[in-house]
DNA sequence: CTGTTAGCGCTTTCAG
DNA sequence: CTGAAAGCGCTAACAG
């Protein structure tokens, strides 16, 4: 059965000394002499004592908690960026809340009002598809609660945000279809309100030669990306895709295979570097490493944290084409 | 520029009554009448004051925290689980803590502590790999903090446990293998040490026919399968396969596909539904879904929270063959 | 129905 | 170097 928790004040009636002592000797203040610290510490590492950090939190004005806030956790990408997150963050002893707005803008502004709410020491926010403007973050100013935004994000000259440099990216994929010479290409995009969707489509469009005759689509999943591809294939026997997720690779893959045409094919997009490249060796992919964009948001909203402003920083990752 | 935040003593000074009486009309006590209430209510959403929940809940002893401990968050099922977890656990206010252990004992053992430290209201905690007995938990007990178990767990007659019934399921599969009437089998495990792998072996040989031949292994990932399964469609022109997971599956359909065999061959195994019955139609899958195990685990430890207690049981999710 | 008071467990001035 | 005392913002007896 659970026994009442020790505190602070009953370890130091125990060594007879004062409570502010055992605080500051557990903290490793140097005003601490250190005999006395060392039997502090050694009667609570006995003891195995530890002060309610939720007390000392409290009493610092301070939650120690980073709130991500993001639409849903993908399949793939985004349960690297919590572990890259998490991770970073953990080295600083802050924790990491999740919370999950479905893509939905109304769970959105309620998740901020929440983090707010609690008072997280920051918040890292990849928006909804339904966000069109960022009305709903002033609370988080007002109340001086830093955010970074990541991934799926709005221009916006009051907070950072994070991603990969999705135009170069984009136009890396395109220098490489230029190249092969084809002059003939299909190009699936993600669904149409995401900032990616939009990013990529820009960087793609504005260094693929003018001469190449290009299909495009947006599509939502693998499925439709399959049809799409399908489709330019029994059409104008297509053999270079462009596609902007694993999750359309593996449509126009599929597609590429069931017409047996995978050796002569170039297919080239974005990829998390697990299954898609397994699944077709020749796939030439720029590795969208949510690893390393979770440790730049993590990092730079310790950054914030830190100083206890926004930097407004726009932070584009570099990518390499494998 | 961040203002200091308002505080109920404020809002109850410029009200003039008591912070109580603030306190209570927020919190919709019943004694207060409902002209003074609503006055209070309707001040505090006009200046957008909330009180801090945190004071709140460090004066109820309560965090309103339930801590997510989980080894990896792999590329499929554990998403699912979390958003699963978050719903449930926002629909009662509670907000979802994760913590990644990389499948390190030590970094579970220090994930505990620290959950403990923050007096988190409840843990949820899939074990690493490396774990092998529950010493680590003492300390939840002790201080009376609920834990639940899922996905990779030991049996404990301390702690509640929930997975799909993992025996029962891979028996269904062995079901179909007999049923299919084919003299030989091979099949792919997880990692040895996972609960899963040897739970779903067991149930798995218990319901084959014993006069099947079966080749098996224990794979790491999709490559380590395809290997085997290569090879025992050239050795033994072998046309019934099991894998444990998503992970197994890719390698063990695409090595079926290579050989152009997938008409003919007989995949079945764990899936979470979505890249592998895209990537082989035919394929026969336990639906291992993550979000019903999510919702179970916080109901579970929602339960325990509310009572106090840890409830012992073993909850096992039933399971459909698709 | 409302106010007064005390205090959650810790940190941190301010004295000594 | 150590102690006393105040107080973070809120809630919950206990009075009235």
């Amino acid at each position: 059965m659970p026994v009442k928790p020790m505190t602070i004040k009953d370890l130091a009636s125990f060594l007879k000394v004062s409570p502010s002592t055992v605080s500051r000797a557990l903290n490793n203040h140097p005003d601490i002499s250190l005999e006395v610290r060392q039997r502090v510490q050694q009667l609570a590492a006995e003891l195995q004592f530890k002060p309610n950090s939720f007390a000392a939190n409290f009493r610092k004005k301070q939650s120690k908690l980073i709130a991500v806030v993001l639409p849903k956790i993908y399949r793939s990408f985004i349960p690297d960026v919590i572990e890259g997150i998490t991770k970073r963050l953990s080295a600083d002893q802050f924790q990491t809340l999740v919370l999950i707005t479905e893509d939905q803008l109304a769970n959105e502004v309620e998740a901020i009002k929440q983090c707010c709410d609690m008072r997280v020491d920051g918040i890292l926010l990849s928006l909804s598809n339904q966000t069109t403007d960022l009305q709903h973050l002033e609370r988080c100013k007002t109340m001086g609660i830093p955010l970074v935004l990541f991934d799926n994000t709005l221009q916006s000259d009051a907070f950072a945000s994070i991603h990969i440099n999705d135009a170069a990216a984009a136009g890396l994929c395109a220098d490489l279809i230029n190249q092969q010479g084809s002059s003939r290409v299909a190009a699936v995009f993600g669904p149409e309100e995401l900032s990616i969707s939009q990013n990529r489509k820009l960087g793609f469009f504005s260094n693929l030669n003018k001469d190449i005759e290009v299909a495009s689509c947006y599509a939502k999943d693998a499925q439709a990306a399959f049809r799409f591809a399908d489709d330019q294939i029994k059409k104008h026997q297509t053999k270079v895709f462009f596609g902007i997720s694993d999750e359309v690779l593996l449509g126009i893959v599929t597609a590429v295979k069931e017409h047996n045409l995978a050796k002569e094919t170039l297919v080239v997009g974005f990829s998390d570097g697990l299954t898609m490249p397994f699944l077709h060796r020749e796939l030439r992919y720029i590795f969208h490493d949510g690893k390393v964009v979770g440790t730049h948001a993590a990092e730079q909203i310790l950054k914030s944290v830190a100083h206890g402003v926004n930097f407004n920083e726009h932070i584009e990752i570099p990518v390499e084409l494998y």
